[in-house]
RNA sequence: GGCGCUAUCGUCUAGGGGUUAGGACGGAAGAUUCUCAAUCUUCAAACCCGGGUUCGAUUCCCGGUAGCGCUACCA
């Protein structure tokens, strides 16, 4: 097999935070070329800003990938034929291919100090001038400049930027140019000895045999100073593609100011990986013809193309997203989704031991409750609040509602919740907590020719005696829920069916005198003890 | 300030010298459902401005404007 023709991708990070949509988008782009061009895709740790960079970040930034789905031929924590792949113990090849520099006269000592180069900038930029190196040192005899090393003196490697345009061809843009005035010789190596950014990302990319540099576009200004740099080693010159930043809806830069942005913070929120893949693989790319929205990772791949890239900045719409998180919670099969869900609702349950909720028949009937409710939301995380009316019941609540005043006045309203009360206690399965679907339906079904009421007349004061609102799921999935729900010893009790009607009673009597049910229910209600 | 990049519905985008400028999200209306959600149908909604080139520019070129980025011994 012809190497040379192998295409090689990184991803490059900086263990410095939580994985952010931007980058990860960057990730999702090299991946997703490097993998549909069957060449290789490494990961590259930049943490060489020490101050900065930490080992869980590390490990949160792998796992996060991983969650997405993206994987690696070569990187820190697989190995690889070019390694290593952490910045920091790769100091030796940077010092090593800067002093080749320096004997080449490709780069040069500089012994200028930053008080010297400080104040030349400010008075360019009073100047309104552009603020460029002036050159001081470019001049001096190499074996003076070694000579005054030797002795001790302060110096910087600058890298000598040659005297012509820099012109390099981008793939998202085109061929870019850069006027070599405008490039002022960059330090390569810091009087400290250690390298600067813009040149470590050289050495790496070309000791690693990069041929398809993809990153933000905020690296577009850097390249001029890159390219040369990859002349002076004389090392061949990558192709470059600069994906558009992603900004918030106030069309700025997207930051943690906007919300959610890190990788982690969607996970928590029960966003599925799949989901925000299609989402980031939509933001700066589309299919050719531009139709269709919903993508597998695989259809990605195949369909993928950096020339298709948009070069213009994108906004997060995070609508959108919400939108074909939907679309997977549909899709997904239930038992995924039950699965994910079940830690969202140990917030709400069990705050502080979320592990009584991991009983088998209590993960069971959650399963149902997110299989009833999972079609209502946009994320996961909003499960346990869709899925509340289970949960707490406020029966003083729900006669006081004034989204309910409505049905309360309508002129059936009255005999429906009478009639509906005297036979939900009077029912023997009610009072175990094991009323079925069906006998739930016959009962409904002897309301309505008793009252004559039907549609929302009969349905609407009945789930508000159940739920405490007038909407919600249907009673056929909803009613076992609670019954089973209340047979469960979870930390919180969900009410039975009968339990409700009770509580219905007691608020409703408290609220106003009720003359129909005064008649209606002679039988006294009788008084479950609640355990 | 200098340099660079960018510019199609509110948003993501397709398209491209002559089109009813296409799709999707979101919005509105309707159908359906006991209700909400879902689903289906329909509707509103865009080529930044000014010059060229051309028979004809939203499309190509130039300028302006705006947004973003870079302008460090940060990454």
């Amino acid at each position: 097999m012809n190497t040379s023709s192998t295409v090689r991708a990184r991803f490059a990070p900086s263990p410095t935070g939580q994985l952010h949509v931007g980058n990860a988008r960057t990730a999702l782009f090299n991946w997703l070329f490097a993998r549909q061009k069957r060449g290789v895709m490494a990961l590259r740790v930049e943490d060489t800003d020490i101050e900065r960079s930490e080992a869980r970040y590390e490990d949160q930034l792998i796992a996060d990938l991983k969650w997405l789905g993206l994987d690696w031929d070569e990187g820190p924590d697989v190995g690889g034929p070019y390694g290593p792949y952490r910045q920091s113990v790769r100091l030796d090849i940077y010092r090593e291919h800067a002093e080749r520099l320096v004997t080449e006269r490709k780069a040069y000592l500089c012994f200028c100090t930053e008080e010297e180069l400080q104040a030349h900038r400010e008075d360019a930029e009073t100047g309104q001038r552009q603020a460029i190196y002036s050159g001081k040192c470019r001049g001096i005899d190499p074996g003076d400049a070694e000579r005054r090393r030797s002795q001790g003196e302060a110096c910087a490697i600058r890298l000598r930027i040659p005297d012509h345009p820099i012109r390099f061809h981008d793939i998202v843009r085109g061929e870019v140019e850069f006027s070599n005035e405008v490039v002022s010789d960059p330090i390569i190596m810091r009087s400290s000895g250690m390298p600067v950014y813009n040149y470590v990302v050289v050495i790496d990319d070309g000791l690693m045999k990069i041929t398809h540099v993809i990153r933000g576009d905020d690296h577009l200004s850097n390249t001029p100073k890159q390219v040369a740099l990859y002349e002076a080693l004389g090392w061949p010159v990558p192709e470059f593609a600069h994906l558009s930043t992603i900004l918030g809806s106030d069309r700025e830069r997207l930051s943690k100011r906007h919300g959610a942005t890190s990788i982690a913070n969607f996970r928590e929120m029960g966003v599925l990986p799949e989901a925000l893949l299609n989402y980031l693989a939509l933001l700066g790319w589309a299919p050719s013809g531009g139709t269709r929205e919903i993508f597998s990772a695989s259809e990605l791949i195949e369909q993928f193309s950096l020339e298709r890239v948009t070069p213009s900045a994108a906004i997060f719409d995070m609508e959108k997203l919400y939108w074909l998180n939907r679309h997977y919670i549909k899709a997904s099969p239930p038992e995924r989704i039950a699965e994910l869900a079940v830690p969202f609702y140990s917030k709400l349950l069990a705050e502080d031991s979320p592990e009584q909720v991991s009983a088998p028949e209590i993960v069971e009937w959650l399963s149902a409750v997110t299989r009833l409710f999972a079609p209502y939301v946009d994320r996961l995380d909003q499960l346990p609040e869709r899925a509340l009316p289970v949960f707490s019941y406020d029966a003083g609540a729900a006669v006081a509602d004034p989204g309910n005043a409505e049905v309360f006045s309508w002129p059936n309203t009255d005999a429906v919740i009478a009639r509906f009360i005297v036979k939900v206690l009077e029912d023997e399965s009610a009072k175990s907590a094991e009323m079925t679907p069906e006998c739930f339906k016959k009962i409904i079904n002897e309301v309505k020719a008793e009252t004559g009421a039907k549609g929302k007349e009969l349905f609407h004061p009945i789930r508000i005696i159940v739920t405490g609102s007038h909407s919600g799921p249907d009673f056929d999935k909803l009613i076992p829920i609670l019954e089973e729900g209340s047979r469960l010893a979870l930390p919180v009790h969900v009410l039975s069916l009968r339990e409700r009607v009770e509580a219905f009673c007691k608020a409703r009597s408290k609220s106003e005198s009720l003359p129909q049910l005064a008649r209606a229910g002679e039988t006294p209600a009788p008084t479950r003890s609640k355990s």
